[in-house]
DNA sequence: TTTCAAAATGCAAGCGCTTAAATTCGCGTT
DNA sequence: AACGCGAATTTAAGCGCTTGCATTTTGAAA
């Protein structure tokens, strides 16, 4: 029977001492070209993989990271995952994914989890967390970046984008196109800080124009289709026509969530953005091929992904030039916020 | 410095042996509630977590499995991923995720990567791969489960649905509407076996029915939005009014696809389905979004998910009654698709 | 040819855990 | 009180690999 080749095989069959073999595996350039052809045969022969466990045992690195995102489910994740995990497979780097729902304590629950598969570093989304998971993973001397949102004087190596401005830009403009009545569907803040610097964001402009979203206009529900369409159904039915003050534009915490309201707003037989205008906020695929297509705000989840990966690199090889990384994003203009109509 | 704690640190302060903790960490029934007890105090007090390089070592198990997905960018996979990882946590079995990027030789060597880092068990998409990565996984005894096709006598184990009858079934709803000029654009099917067998599910459908689905009707894209809006622009402009046989459906080898010719056919200035019906396949969240909201083929990517789990599970732990799964698909019509005009 | 760094390789001690096999313990019987 | 037996626990041998140090080889200079 077959038993998996180990080491030693291969070592027999080159006629080397498997340190040299490892050597081969590990540091080519410390062999002579001689040797190194004869091993390198000898494991072509072999079919031969190292165990892994024997290597994490003896060198105590994994050469995997791990990332806990809140559910694979939202586009935005699977597109910055799918960049960051490229980044790392040109440095040898594994990732791992685990999936959180948005749920604090779940996240914190498979943070130790990864931590016993042995990851040797972390990519975590946002910021908002127990303070006792930082100070365990530094305690571990476990690396870690944090993507998706920045800040001024964000404590921790992060990589993202200030989530508080891009809304309030947002906000501003949709004021500026004439908007007086505005209402907001916003993603759930618990344990989220980018959700809730959006919800600040926009607060922030309309403030400054002495507008206020009170409590009527502000609808919190998780990034599903169904729920946004749910929620823009209440903000329309609580105030059925213009004269009723019925809001004219309504900015949403996300792309999914505008789709969400604009089928709502259809189904109601309402136009967008004649009636009521929609902006989302990440500028995932789906935004183009809506109708109206959605007015958002375009984040560069694949460059973020691509960063992440490169900072996280730096941080597990000690380096030092470990500074921040923050994206501009950019308002992009599509059929579904027009000006208001009188 | 406080360096990680050992078993032995356990043991130590528990006044027991490291076989002892050992048994308590992965056999707690057999040792008496008492020293029990003691040791998990102890572990409480180190904040303990065994080292996995070790365990793998010592039990040659990772409790870890691979799947090797196209990319994450597509929400089937996604979700379907999301549902695997939740099935397998239950298990205590961490999933790890690679992707190809519909790349077979990609694929096949990044089976090699996961083979390397230990999985014992792995998840692959379809059926088409080189026979020699068969063998290797099965000489290596590592069990798998084929994900997302499925045909009577699939020798593999596997779990998923009849692609080609599912897709049969679309083109005979459409010819039965009364659409005589069908058009298709499909998936790229190289290495895609899925793809490919919706294509001849469509051929064998227009087939029975005298049809012919030449070449200048048939397109082969990748699955991107942009993608099948050129797809569907090209198939529009070879012949763009109805006296010229212009198609009166297209037919799409999943959603994403029929999402880009939606909107390829507005930007044209055309109606759909007035002027040209178009259909889609795999329902995601997508397709209820459009406008015209989208016909499609519902496939269940969250059951697959769960019961792809099931089966490894059952594979790892060597039960005989392993028989595929197969699901059933089903046609749901929506504002996409009408009757041919005359 | 001899000499001697430098380069290449080998030796061997672990890394932290699991698990047969051996040993000790606890307790009901006789 | 001695015995016997199953249950609980310990002993100790690895699992496959890396790596500091010792040893050997190489090849250029003398």
């Amino acid at each position: 029977m077959r038993a998996r080749p180990t080491l030693e095989d291969v070592a027999g069959l080159a006629g080397v001492s498997t340190a040299t073999v490892s050597r081969v595996l590990n540091e080519p350039e410390r062999v002579s070209a001689k040797t190194r052809s004869r091993v390198e045969a000898a494991v072509a022969h072999f079919d031969y993989t190292p165990h892994f466990g024997g290597r994490a045992l003896a060198s105590n690195r994994t050469n995997t990271v791990g990332a806990v995102i809140p559910t694979m489910e939202n586009a935005i994740f699977a597109r910055g995952l799918q960049a960051l995990q490229e980044a790392l497979a040109e440095d040898g780097v594994t990732l791992v994914v685990a999936t959180s729902n948005y749920d604090p304590e779940r996240e914190a629950q498979q943070i130790r989890t990864l931590l016993g598969r042995g990851v040797d570093g972390f990519v975590l989304i946002g910021e908002a967390r127990d303070p006792a998971l930082y100070t365990m993973l530094e305690r571990r001397g476990v690396p870690f970046v944090l993507v998706w949102s920045w800040r001024p004087d964000c404590p921790w190596p992060c990589v993202g984008f200030d989530n508080r401005a891009a809304a309030r830009a947002m906000a501003e403009r949709v004021f500026e196109l004439g908007h007086r009545r505005i209402a907001m569907i916003a993603g759930v803040t618990r344990g989220n800080d980018r959700a809730a610097a959006r919800v600040d964001g926009v607060r922030d402009a309309l403030a400054a124009r002495g507008l206020h979203l009170d409590e009527s206009n502000l609808i919190e529900s998780p990034y599903r289709l169904e729920a946004g369409a749910d929620a823009a159904r209440r903000l329309l039915a609580a105030a059925p026509t213009p004269w009723q003050n019925r809001p004219t534009a309504i900015v949403c915490g996300n792309d999914v969530l505008a789709a969400g309201a604009l089928t709502a707003i259809r189904d109601l037989g309402l136009k967008a953005p004649a009636d009521v205008s929609v902006t989302g906020f990440d500028d995932i695929d789906l935004a183009i091929v809506l109708d109206p297509s959605l007015t958002t705000v375009h984040v560069p989840h694949r460059r973020m992904g691509q960063a992440a990966a490169r900072l996280l690199l730096r941080l597990r090889a000690r380096e030092d030039d470990t500074t921040n990384v923050v994206f501009e994003t950019a308002l992009v203009e599509r059929g579904s916020l027009a000006a208001a109509g009188k």
